[in-house]
DNA sequence: TTGTGTGCAAACGATTTGCATTTAT
DNA sequence: ATAAATGCAAATCGTTTGCACACAA
């Protein structure tokens, strides 16, 4: 675990408790399975992840404690096009947030992380130039991982 | 009507014929519908649109349509994170296809898009460097759009 | 004719909600 | 003591599928 996991962790449980709420043993399971997760994950491999280490959550419990995450900011639910919705942490005070973009192999599913200096740039002007007030962003690239390209 | 929406409906047609399918009545009317349509719609908008038009289709129609649509690559399936998928239209040979993205307002909901050259760069860039062999990309900016920022 | 296209109704599956119970504070 | 958290089961809701019938080629 990273120092930027633990300042993560840490300011999921004082956001919750500042916004009024209480810290039960489920949401706590959730907070720091995220915190290991490096990419975006949907709410199927965090309930196995969670269930692999023998620490089995509700659905519901699951699916409120994401809610909750990202009410505070500390999570963002992105979704690649496949129907399925994914989650993944933010923010959290760390100086590096490792903010990233995702590209997504069209034929298997795989989600691979990547940074962009210029990209980010580019998405800066745009959300200063723009009408709205912009408070996050995403983009996701869509094409075949080079296995996939191989095999065809 | 433009010329390219024109231009998009001849492809539509010619594509599906040259992929073996036949034009049946629904089909032919989603085709015209999703060319009116300036930006991402879902399959509610769609069918309300249709039949305000009189021209009533049923939803099995629609999805099938739109699916066969994105096979030949003449729509793009999106999703901009509230759990609906959105479709537009994307290529269909006209010079200036209109390839943008879109800013989301997470309040009302709004999609405005938008087009940025600094932005297409970085990711054409990012494409060719990249271990994937990248065929699209979508960009979403969220925040407030600035009715909602007022009435805070 | 021969096989697609169509639309109704039923099926699906991810996510949400109701509710009785447990638990944090 | 009091209200929030939990988890089960039921309910939602967008999307997909099965099927009988209509229609294009």
């Amino acid at each position: 675990m990273t120092a930027t996991d633990t300042q993560w962790i840490e300011s999921a449980r004082t956001l919750l408790r500042e916004s009024g709420r209480r810290s039960g043993g489920a949401r706590a399971e959730v907070i720091e399975q995220i915190s290991r997760e490096r990419c975006a994950v949907s709410a199927d491999q965090l309930a196995s992840a969670l269930s692999i280490r023998g620490r089995r959550v509700g659905r519901a419990s699951l699916y409120r404690a994401l809610e909750a995450l990202e009410e505070i900011n500390l999570v963002q639910r992105v979704e690649f096009g496949d129907g399925n919705a994914r989650w993944e942490r933010v923010g959290g005070g760390g100086n590096h947030d490792h903010h990233h973009h995702h590209l997504v192999c069209r034929s298997c599913g795989t989600v691979v992380p990547f940074e962009d200096d210029q990209l980010e740039q580019a998405l800066s002007e745009l959300s200063n130039k723009s009408a709205f007030s912009v408070d996050s962003h995403d983009v996701t690239l869509h094409g075949r991982c080079s296995s996939c390209s191989a095999s065809t």
